[in-house]
DNA sequence: GATGAATGAGGGTTCATTCAT
DNA sequence: GATGAATGAACCCTCATTCAT
């Protein structure tokens, strides 16, 4: 019924190959914005242009097409980071902005932004995901920023403070962030930080808290 | 395994005046620990020591009980902030640690605190009830720490940085506590500030924040 | 709360005497308007001006109150048709006339009529009681009318036909008419008859039929 | 006890065309048996051959079944009698006849007599259905009737008498033997007429009608 | 006797999963 | 490979019935 636009052979070949990416595609979408639960494997499939049955000739179940999202989404990402870590010479806290910026931009605002808010709804329930996620994500992102601050304390930039706790300070606002907008973000309209862009939020959330980190004066109090 | 504490050959007793805030008490920690769709009405029923046909008897139905829990759990807590609000002679600074501070004691730690991971799930697939959280709760919150943010500008404590974003980045760390220890916290053992106290944490992170806040400093660059 | 109008003793014990006749007046016109599956228990004590318990303390259980109701609405009617079978000297025709005003008036307008229409619908899922109902009710009517169909036979006034399929003919009209008054007749307005009374679209109905029955006329052809 | 024909091994066939029928068939079948609350979803499914979850394929819920079972019984049945009724030539009690004939063998001798047993149960409860079947099926069906015996007015072989009222006594016992032998007739062995065969019963019944209602002669008295 | 809180079997409905086509 | 009809376990909710008060 539907005309295959052009090379049908190609094209089916092609389809083998993308349907399962289509597929996490449009179940990363649904699992973020419904939760796991209540996202139907049909609308799964709807969402994939393909049919009820189809998911099932490339994964096992709808646990498995969770797993698949999560371990897709991940990876490779941190490659650059890590580049980037040790290549830079300038300030830490520029640095850390920089890092910051391109998280925003290769994380936040993809579709990759509401894994955020799908594990924590989700960590309960799928406790081994939570642990490969977060041995897999939050700890080496937890790590590289703390070679960072280390960096900085090394270099008499920041103050010695707990770095687990400042890193965990630090990475707050764009958490937070990221699941704002997966979640109050989608039913409220004229809300968070009162339509300041996130961007510029975060830089001057970081800002903030580089205030309290750099050296150059006493703590306060 | 455990059972009523007395009158084993009673199958039940009449609680009509203490049911309905069991059953709540029992859904607010279930629909925290699995999510709305996941906590079954049967489950619900068991941990508030009854059988499937009581919750009705209370409630109309699941959704029902899920706004009961949330309605149940928001009211009052602010009243005793606006008090401390008003009378506090101190500077702005020592206002804020001890918000955050009571915030943490009466709500952090208890029970309360999973409706932070709760409502970020479920907010898409309860629009209404967000929008309803959000005018209750968050957006009342949001305003009393904009006030003392004001107050601390008016008396020269804070400088005078867009309040709104400030405000978000202050509740960051807090929130993302409370998030985090309903959903990974539950599930990996060792972390989270490497097994910082959460309190300890928290007046870390605000000391932080208020540093780079605070007059007497200049905007690093 | 409520004050008792008078003498609170007496009314008590009557209270006591009267209680299952309140109950099974509440449960016929409830089973009438719904049938038995559909009607609750609760509704039922409702009615009856009783607390969902109270029912129980009579009747065994919600069969055994619909066996009570058609016990209870059945007997002695049937008696001062007998005695004025036997006395009635004028013509078999007039009999039937009478008979049929007698019965219209008595139970086509009480709410026993409803029975006719609760018998339908719960025959197949009670057939001891429909045998029962039969037995008691349907048939010695049945037989009465072929008494009376007998002796217009016998005195020359009536033609010899099949007298069994006479009498369901004769019946039908009334049966009907109670049938269709508890059912379409309760949710469509302008109907029936085009709203001729139902007594004297009866006594019309039973003329038409008797101008067929009675001697004197050739059969038409 | 009986079994799918073939294919013992086979688990289900596909038969997406055949099932909607099949399932309001059997559908029907139950209903007028038990009426509509105490038929259960899975003895309709298990009647039609499939299971539980099967009905849900075609229709949305019990009460859509309901609705989709009268709809399809009872079109296109009155078409044929238009046809008759406008092109017979012979007298008017003659055409009576026929119909009558006609719509026993039609309908009163196929599962659809058992609507009429079901829509008077029914009918309070589902008020809408009640007045859609009077709406299509009774309203016409009367009318029909109404213009044969004007017609039979109007070529002087019946007498003038209110035509409603005629028109609700002729149809009484074909509407009676249906609805009878749904409920009564399925529980009591030597029932109605004694047993004569229904068709009999009803043309005897129609010539006792007409006997009073054709001219000829003065009415009785 | 009367109440009504509590029970729990039962039935409607959903949806992940299977598998004939 | 892809489809989508069919399955059936699971879950929400109802309500007849019980029994502590």
């Amino acid at each position: 019924m539907s005309k295959p636009s052009c090379c049908p052979i190609t094209r089916w070949r092609r389809r083998k190959e993308v349907r399962p990416a289509e597929i996490l595609d449009a179940a990363l979408a649904l699992f973020v914005e419904r939760g796991f639960k209540s996202t139907k494997m049909e609308d799964i499939a709807k969402a994939a242009g393909v049919t009820k049955g189809t998911p099932y000739l490339y994964f096992e179940n709808k646990e498995d097409i969770f797993k698949a999202v999560l371990r897709e989404n991940l990876v490779t990402r941190l490659a650059s980071f890590a580049e980037l870590e040790q290549q830079y010479e300038g300030s830490s806290a520029d640095l850390l902005r920089l890092m910051m910026r391109r998280w925003w931009l290769e994380v936040g605002e993809s579709p990759l932004a509401g894994i955020c808010k799908l594990m924590f709804a989700e960590a309960t329930n799928f406790p081994e995901l939570a642990r490969f996620y977060h041995h897999e994500v939050i700890e080496p992102s937890h790590n590289m920023l703390l070679r960072v601050l280390q960096r900085g304390v090394a270099r008499g930039e920041f103050r010695d403070i707990n770095p687990h706790a400042v890193v965990d300070t630090l990475v707050a606002p764009m958490m937070l962030t990221m699941t704002w907008r997966c979640s109050f973000g989608k039913v409220i309209t004229d809300s968070q930080h009162r339509s300041m862009p996130p961007l510029q939020y975060l830089e001057l959330s970081l800002d903030l808290m580089l205030g309290g980190l750099m050296t150059g004066r006493q703590p306060q109090q």
